[in-house]
DNA sequence: ATGCATCGCGCG
DNA sequence: AAAGCGCGCGATGCAT
């Protein structure tokens, strides 16, 4: 491929600011550059790999410069790039060919929990420290010459560490990886959804007027319902004693009032009328979320298009999170709401939506050569469906027959194939049971579930965890909850029997958690290298386990911990990472791809959002699902599938 | 006041 | 102990 550029500019920019109301630190990067209050003091610009010297560009400067710079073959380099090159683009007009960015980089190579600031870097590395220079323009709306001088040494010098780090970061950098952070940048820096302000105020009058007529006519106050002290005083008075449940984490009572405790929502469902309406009232006035991310949507749309806020590599397996700080996370919007509908291509275009169908699952039976899984997928079977069959009992459940049932036993089959324990699957699945009083795990109990004296003496060892686990108030019997523990272990039980060649992919990570993410011994396994505290993905890049080390938990087990956030790692889990890292592979490969001839405007893990003419929609559709489901070179005989739809609202394109 | 941890819930 | 996992945010409670 060719260079889409033929040099690179490192750019680093000065603005105003003030720590009293107008800073980064209170504001998301796009409210920040889009104020009226917006001013750059200046730049500094090199041209990487050249002799050539490092230039201030004055505020009153900036305008010419951007204009003679042919930005159509030229590349930005910057640390965190999403600011710098938002200024170019919203501010000056520049457009440039591709971005570089260090802080994405870092996050890939040196992991996402162990800082990647300039200055961090810049320590790790030990090169010459960043200046502090800066903090005399605090509060300043116009600078002085001698302050200007100074920015100006300052910001060389980070455009220096930005070139020295990156000289140390690009060494067998990935070129598509690279692209993908040119990707995810441009989603930001250039927008092109636009927020439909309309539905939005609509939204947001009618759940006010809902909430306000409620609040009237219960004569309640929103904190009164709100707060769980305060909303349990208001049951107090009305003779209901306020329902408590045992906190997982700290082992102390706690209230048990949230939307999915089973007693409240007894007293939800309850016979006491008056208390059902103020719980009600309660969920109302507590789902905030939808209400604030309206607001904040509404703002943008006043501001202009929706830059997307996504950060490259946020998670270990190389998933995109929401960017942090930006107040909006496009991957968890509530499906079928009106905040996906408000999301819409611009006049004349829509969005192809499509995603990977199973890719986890398809992904796990392949590495762990499960051929009855794959061989289901290839006959376009529905193995979540054949899973809920076996865990309901009901034969030939379908996704039409048994919705629900179909998705509680997708969630469970997924789970399964992670190590899902029979006790933490049965209370997921009594979530949703009424009333009554908790349930105590036992030694008879163990043995009522039909587990021999050693593993019912294992059970009792972990006993405070399973307890938890079990103490989740019902409204249904001893005897009735014990065949609902049956029911759960009997489905475990089945998975790991039936789904034997998973259960031995455990056994080989087990090991290689030993014999090579601790030991350092190198093994090789299809598309995976595992050495000392990295596993290499079939892309160049890798799964991180830094300060890898055994522990033991306050029960004095060993267990293995990894990070300075001592995250625990053991098969499961491990089983869970690779899976992910390649479906993460799976996906961006296809969106490399669908990139090369449309843009592709966001992301949420399996799904990609491809903006096409609306005269090029039928065609592109099938386009970039067969574009998503090549076969890779790394998982021969893979069976992967895509599914996806057209819409110009995001909300309406998947049905 | 402010920071930090936990919970609950949204997505995959 | 074969323990589902990967995220972010708002509300809340507790410590500083």
């Amino acid at each position: 491929m060719t260079k889409p550029f033929d040099k690179i500019v490192t750019i680093d920019f000065e603005t105003r600011w003030d720590s009293k109301d107008y800073t980064l630190s209170k504001m998301t990067t796009e409210e920040y550059i889009r104020d009226t209050r917006f001013k750059a003091f200046g730049a500094c610009v090199h041209e990487f790999g050249t002799d050539s010297p490092t230039n201030w560009v004055g505020g009153e400067g900036l305008r010419e410069y951007f204009s003679g710079v042919n930005w159509g073959r030229t590349a930005v380099l910057a640390h965190n790039a999403q600011f710098d090159v938002s200024i170019m683009e919203w501010v000056y007009g520049a457009r440039p060919a591709f971005i570089f960015d260090t802080l994405s980089m870092g996050r890939a190579l040196r992991g996402v929990e162990v800082g990647n600031s300039l200055a961090k870097l810049a320590s790790d590395f030990g090169l010459p420290a960043k200046g502090q220079a800066v903090h005399s323009t605090n509060g300043l709306a116009v600078i002085t010459e001698d302050i200007e001088a100074a920015l100006a040494d300052y910001c060389a010098h980070d455009v220096y560490l930005c070139e020295e780090i990156f000289k140390r970061f690009s060494e067998g950098y990935p070129t598509s990886e690279l692209r993908l952070i040119d990707m995810t940048l441009k989603m930001y820096t250039r927008p092109q959804l636009e927020l439909d302000s309309k539905m939005l105020i609509k939204a947001l009058t009618e759940e006010g007027e809902l909430r306000e007529g409620l609040l009237q006519r219960l004569g309640i106050q929103e904190a009164e319902l709100a707060s769980n002290p305060k909303f349990a005083d208001v049951l107090q008075k009305l003779g209901v004693t306020p329902p408590t449940k045992v906190s997982k984490t700290t082992g102390k009572e706690t209230l048990a009032l949230a939307k999915n405790d089973a007693l409240f929502q007894a007293l939800l469902n309850g016979e006491r009328e008056d208390v059902a309406l103020l719980c009600e009232a309660r969920l109302k006035v507590k789902s905030t979320t939808e209400r604030t991310r309206a607001q904040r949507f509404l703002d943008i749309s006043q501001r202009g298009k929706l830059p997307v806020p996504l950060s490259y590599y946020g998670a270990l397996s190389g998933r995109w999170t929401a960017a942090k700080g930006s107040a909006i996370n496009m991957q968890n919007l509530k499906r079928g709401s009106f905040l996906r509908k408000a999301i819409m291509a611009p006049e004349g275009y829509q969005l192809v939506v499509g995603d990977l169908s199973q890719i986890e699952p398809r992904v796990l039976a392949w590495l762990s050569d499960y051929h009855e899984m794959l061989d289901i997928f290839r006959a376009d079977g529905d193995p979540y469906a054949a899973f809920g069959a076996q865990m309901f009992n009901i034969p030939g459940l379908t996704k039409v027959s048994h919705p629900d049932l179909r998705q509680s036993a997708k969630s469970a089959l997924l789970g399964c194939g992670y190590g899902l324990g029979w006790a933490s699957f049965a209370s997921q699945l009594l979530v949703g049971f009424l009333g009554a009083p908790p349930v105590r795990y036992d030694k008879a109990f163990a043995k009522a579930l039909g587990v021999d004296q050693a593993y019912a003496q294992k059970f009792i060892d972990w006993e405070d965890n399973v307890v938890k686990m079990l103490e989740i108030p019902h409204t249904c019997t001893q005897q009735e909850l014990l065949t609902h523990c049956l029911a759960a272990k009997r489905i475990i039980d089945i998975y790991r029997a039936t789904a034997h060649p998973v259960a031995t992919f455990w056994d080989m990570c087990s090991q290689l958690i030993e014999d090579s993410l601790y030991g350092g011994r190198v093994y090789e396994y299809k598309c995976l290298t595992f050495s000392k505290e990295r596993i290499e993905l079939p892309n160049g890049m890798s799964l991180l386990y830094p300060d890898l080390k055994r522990t033991k938990d306050d029960k004095g087990r060993s267990q293995w911990v990894y990070g300075p956030k001592a995250t625990k790692l053991y098969a499961g889990k491990l089983t869970n990472n690779v899976t992910q890292a390649v479906a993460r592979i799976v996906m961006t490969d296809g969106m490399l791809r669908v990139s090369k001839k449309y843009p592709v405007v966001g992301t949420v893990h399996d799904e990609q959002i491809v903006l096409v003419p609306d005269a090029e929609v039928s065609e592109a559709k099938p386009w970039v699902l067969g574009q998503m489901t090549l076969e890779p070179k790394y998982l021969p005989g893979i069976p992967l599938a895509a599914d996806g739809g057209a819409h110009r609202r995001y909300g309406e394109a998947k049905q």
